[in-house]
Formats: structure tokens, C-alpha cells, sequence
DNA sequence: CGTACTGGGTGTACGACGTACACCTAGGAG
DNA sequence: CTCCTAGGTGTACGTCGTACACCCAGTACG
């Protein structure tokens, strides 16, 4: 072999391979051929397949980048989650990965750090700042679990049962007035809810909430 | 064999060795050993795996009991979703189940409709009400993906560069005093977020907010 | 200069997994 | 009595993660 393998290349050949295959595409074997090496090569540089993937997202979540400290959290915050929202976009399996992981690692914790960090020197108290990080939940990573957001692979199940899923439906062909109605702007609606939650947090946090 | 199967006994049986085991540990051949049974015969009631953890969500899903349509759409639907949590606490493999899967089962149109039903038959215009619906993502079935809420299993990583984190871990120990913090007050936790939703989307709502 | 150590790539093998395919068999329909 | 068929069986394939023994190129050191 010309160049050797590190940890670093590893990780890095994972996350373009899952970036380009998707997640549930990427396995030990397939990573170690795209890498020109056996599979237990791999097994010098990564303790085993999870510890992979918590490098992989070591690798993500480092791409976030960090929001401006304005001392005003609600446009901070905002442009945080954003960021991270971005982050997430460029790796649609990111997600699904974390959702998977349950542990946190050091990168995870150094983000959540910054992002409670923004809350409190906004001045607001570590009790409601507790109950506002739960509230978010993934958003904070900047994603939530878009429940059926892909197309209907097969035969889609006759509707004409569900009127009211159909007219939600109707309504997002409506707004953004594709001809096919493509799906919903997922960013306006990313936007809308998390402009619900952090108006509601500043509303509790101004009336003094306490526990 | 003395009882056949069929459909129902394997999904039941499903459910509950999921329940048991969870979901990561229930593989077809283990399932078939459950029922006494040769892995193949499960094929003769369910097509695939997939289509297996599909029939186990909609056995989970026609457990969540409907709420009272009282008009007044806020306790209406305060009601459904933490009847909706309750089904997911018994089960709580579901929630993963239910990201992993990616396309909705006419089980989970029919629930999903009823609770729009509920917005509907309140007043809210079906533009809110879309936007509302993609707001609670996942929450509107019971759930948020509590981000690591499970214990480190291994070491955990040193805390100390993380301050925040910690401050925030301790604000829970100390809120609900239990010695060793044993964690959060989930259910507390979901109510919270979930009020300062519905509490946003009234206030659009009585705003007369449009798209 | 020789030798011993070691970091990293290799080869083989095992025990899971989902499931395709051919088969068999009990019980009901004609 | 015969045939059909729903449903359980047996075998087999390809894939997966990864344990374990090996081997080899450097390098450190006597």
C-alpha cells in the first residue's frame, strides 16, 4: 500500500460512502473495498461498526458551525439550530444514525455545551433552560423526524378513507404551487416549528416561569 | 401442531417477544422459535420482515384509545397524544420502529386523521393546520427521540469540559430529588413541550395567522 | 550490524441474519 | 376416491460483523 490508513481516512471514506449509498448501504466490507483493504483492516483504526458511526457523526456534527454569541439568544439560538439543519442536510443519514446511537459522544456533548451556553447568557434559568432543551429534542441537532417524508414506494393505500389526510395534503400542493406537489418546504416547516417553540420559550422565560 | 397460525398470533407473538427482548433481538428465526415453528412458516403470513414490523405497529397503534371530541380542539387533542404516549410507553420499541419505517400503513392514516379531524372540527383553517401537524412530527404518535436518554453503558466521557451539560444534568437531580438523579421526569418533560406547542398554535390560531 | 518489538494489513472461519425454492402433508371440496 | 390447496418443512445461498492467528515492514536498541 502507498498511503496508510488512518483513523482519519476512515472516517472520512465512511461518511462519503454513507453520503453517496446511504446508511443502511454502508457495511464493513463495503467500506474496507472502497478503501482498497481487507475488512479487518478496519479493525485497527475503529473498535467495531457502532464506534464507526459515532466517528462518522464526530465528523458531521464538527461541520456545524458555531453561531454568533450576539448575547441575544433568540436570533443566536435560531441561527445555531439552523446551522446544524444544514449540517444535517448534507448528510441526509446523519439523522437516522443518531437516532440510533445512544450514547452521547464528547463532539455531541461539546455542541449540546454551546447551545445551553447560548440559553444562559441570555439569562435565562438553568430550570426552564432544562425543559427548553427536552422541548426541542432532536430540533436541536437540526432535524426532526419527518414522519413518511419519502415517496410511496409501492401502491399507495386508497385515501378516499382518510378525507382530512388528503385535504392536509391538498393544502401543501396548494401553497407552493408545484404542479405534482412535490412534498412540503420542509425548511419553511422546520422554520415554523421551531419559531413556535422559542416564541413560547421567551414568552415562559419573560413571565418568570419557574419549575 | 395442535393450534395453526396465522397472521394475528405472529404478530402478537411479535409484539410481545418484542416487548420482552426488544426490537433489535426479534429476527424472523427466533420469533418462528417462539411459536414452535420452522422460521419459513412465518413467510406464510407475512411477507417480510418489513411488512411484519409494519402488522406489529398497527397493533400497537389500535391500542391508542381515541379521545372525546368535546369541540374544544386544545383538551381534544391534549388528550389523544398522551393516549398516543401511553400505547408508545408500552411499547417501547414502537417509537424506533415507527422512524425506520417509511411508509405510513392505513392503520396509521386512520389515526392520523382523526387527530386532524380534531384541529379541523375546531375552527383551525386547513393551512394552520398543516403547518401544525408537521410542528408535532412525531410527538402527534406519542413520542419525541429523547436525545441519549438511555444510561452510559461504558465510562463516561469527562464532564468537566463541558459545564452547561453538567449544570444541566444536576438542575434535573435536584428538581425531582431523587439521590441519584436517576433522570428526567419524562413524563413532565412531554407535557411541557407539548403545552408550549399547543399553547403557540392557539395563539396563531386566535391571530387569524395564514400562510 | 543484528535482533527484537510493534503497528498495521491479511486470511480464514464462525455464527448470526433474511429469505428463495422445492418439497411434503393434512384436510376439505367435488 | 381424487384433487386442490393452505400451511408447515428442509436445505441452501449470500450477506453481515468480527474473533483469531498470522505475517511483514519499519524502527529502536544492544
Amino acid at each position: 500500500m502507498v498511503t496508510r490508513l488512518n483513523r482519519d481516512r476512515v472516517l472520512r471514506a465512511a461518511v462519503a460512502l454513507a453520503d453517496r449509498t446511504g446508511l443502511e448501504q454502508l457495511s464493513m466490507r463495503r467500506l474496507a473495498q472502497e478503501l482498497g483493504v481487507v475488512p479487518m483492516a478496519l479493525y485497527k483504526h475503529v473498535a467495531n461498526k457502532d464506534e464507526l458511526i459515532d466517528g462518522m457523526l464526530d465528523v458531521v456534527i464538527s461541520e456545524i458551525e458555531e453561531a454568533a454569541d450576539s448575547g441575544d439568544w433568540k436570533p443566536a439560538m435560531r441561527q445555531q439550530i439552523l446551522a446544524a439543519r444544514q449540517a444535517m442536510l448534507l448528510h441526509p443519514w446523519a439523522s437516522r444514525a443518531i437516532e440510533m446511537r445512544q450514547t452521547p459522544t464528547p463532539a455531541v456533548l461539546a455542541y449540546m455545551n454551546g447551545v445551553i451556553k447560548i440559553f444562559r447568557a441570555g439569562g435565562m434559568s438553568a430550570g426552564l433552560t432544562h425543559h427548553v432543551m427536552h422541548a426541542l429534542g432532536s430540533r436541536v441537532l437540526g432535524f426532526t423526524q419527518e414522519l413518511y417524508s419519502a415517496a410511496p414506494g409501492g401502491e399507495p393505500p386508497d385515501m378516499t378513507a382518510f378525507p382530512y389526510v388528503v385535504e392536509m395534503a391538498m393544502t401543501a400542493a396548494h401553497e407552493n404551487d408545484t404542479i405534482v406537489g412535490g412534498g412540503c418546504d420542509d425548511q419553511f416547516e422546520f422554520e415554523f416549528a421551531l419559531d413556535v417553540l422559542l416564541d413560547g420559550f421567551e414568552r415562559l422565560h419573560a413571565n418568570g416561569w419557574h419549575p
